[in-house]
RNA sequence: AUAGCGGGUGGGACUGCCGCGUGCCGAGGCGCCGAAAGGUAUCGGUAUGAGGAAAGUCCGGGCAUCACAGGGCAGGAUAACGGAUAACGUCCGCCGGAGGAGACUCCCGGGAAAGUGCAACAGAAAUAGCCUACCUAAGACGAAUACAGAAACCGUAUUCGGACGGUACAGAUGGAAAGGCGAGGUAAAAGCUCACCGGCACGGCAGGUAACUGCGUGCAAAUGUAAACCCUAUCCGAUGCAACACCGUAUGCAGAGCAUUGUUUGCCCGACAUUCUGCAGGUGGCUAUAAGGCUUCAUGGUAACAUGAGUCACAGAUAGAUGGCAGUCACGCGAAAGCGUACAGAACCCGGCUUACAAACCCGCUAAAAGC
RNA sequence: GCGGAAGUACUCAAGAGGCCGAAGAGGCGCCCCUGCUAAGGGUGUAGGUCGGGUUAACCGGCGCGAGAGUUCAAAUCUCUCCUUCCGCG
């Protein structure tokens, strides 16, 4: 599968201020609905929603080796949950990364990856009504 | 062998699976664009895919747009000399100075006799000859004595005095006191004179393309600072791929607002659109360029480098492609298990400079002291 | 990517070659005021660090982001790095 990205600024910022959130040791994710998830259908040749993703590394966590490399390791890590599992389409994330990100080894990043997107309910199995509960958990944190 | 100096190489290797960018080839039913041809998303195959510093952005050039008759001012940069180069503040050679026992290293290395400024504290004095000290030879002045005369003044002679005279640095300083040191010289002194050393000048000679060096002759004038202003010589139009060209001006996003109109259930609230303000997108440029790399190539040159031949030329993304996992080997640390493998990521392209850098390896050169 | 500023005590900062042994303010300490505190008033020291010295007075060295250089002398001038901030879009 292809990854769709984000690239406008107001998007992020967006995200960062209305979206679910979830936090573990290396990485922060920020989910929200996606205004234009039609368009991107549209444009997709399978004629598939798609997730919108956005990886934003900051300065503080290294030099462009290691925000290029946390980047990286991160894509994969999503790719291979894509694989595994059904996540629900149509729906902006992005990814903020913090210092241990530069340092773990994939399983590990992908293991935090995963919870958080568990959090934020991203996983078709778990139906609309835990989507609901990561909400709440989100508030309680 | 040891210690050291200079230069260079190098930037872990391989296998399997999954994944990404770009070029080319093929497919492209369904989807999108198109009247169609076709194109495209996409799929398959294949090739290829970060650096020596890609970094800092400190210089120089290409390229692009604007400006421009020519010249000057202002502003900026550079600074011994000769060469290399597209060009440079770079490189090579060489001169001078400084350091080292030596190999060798370092130097923003023009002008302070064009002018202005500054030089704290200390010190007698800071660019100028005040004060203390030294001297009393000549001249002047004062005093005393002697001579002549009755006596005084005047005059002459001798002695003494001090500066209004002479000398120019002895005076605890200071970064610097207007050559150093020794001898002569003198009333006392002083390049005043001489020897040696040092400095400066020369349209004198020799060597060198030149900076300059050696010799010769002459001179005694000249504190430091130009990384203070300044002067001299040389160079520089400005802005940068976010340049610039083309296609779109549809629509999107953000904010304001509920005045108008419409939709949402007849009304109210609310929401959305209409309204106002602000901001944009895509394609080309974009990499086969050559002033490029390689050859223990040839020729010329001390060298930088030049010329010729052969050969290779294979990133071109656009929020940014090189990654992940597993295994084997290599190297380092460690008793082992194991851990680690530097600095670091192209963004229009080249030539340099500067800075960062793990392990390993190669070449040339030096030899004072100490040790063998 | 391109361009431009600034780094001085715990904080804000002045100083722009020598009088710097580095102003000033906040903060800090002590005293007064109050039953106690805050506010207010008065007053004071060290100002960082290393070494010497009697746990003292005091003395000396190095200290103005770091390292070189120019100068007799550098917080100040020059160069190279480091950090922080700002502008262009």
């Amino acid at each position: 599968m292809k990854l769709f990205p984000i690239k406008e600024n107001y998007l992020f910022q967006k995200a960062y201020k209305n979206g679910t959130r979830a936090t573990s040791r290396a990485l922060s994710v920020y989910v929200m609905r996606d205004r234009n998830a039609v368009l991107i259908k549209k444009a997709n040749p399978q004629g598939d929603y798609l997730n919108r993703i956005g990886i934003s590394a900051s300065k503080k966590i290294g030099g462009a080796v290691q925000r290029n490399r946390a980047k990286r390791v991160v894509r994969e890590a999503y790719r291979q949950i894509g694989k595994e599992r059904t996540l629900k389409k149509g729906y902006l994330v992005v990814i903020a990364l913090r210092v241990p990100a530069t340092v773990l080894k994939m399983q590990e990043v992908k293991r935090d990856l995963h919870y958080c997107l568990k959090r934020c309910g991203m996983y078709l199995e778990e139906t609309a009504a835990s989507e609901n509960k990561g909400v709440t958990t989100d508030n309680e944190a």
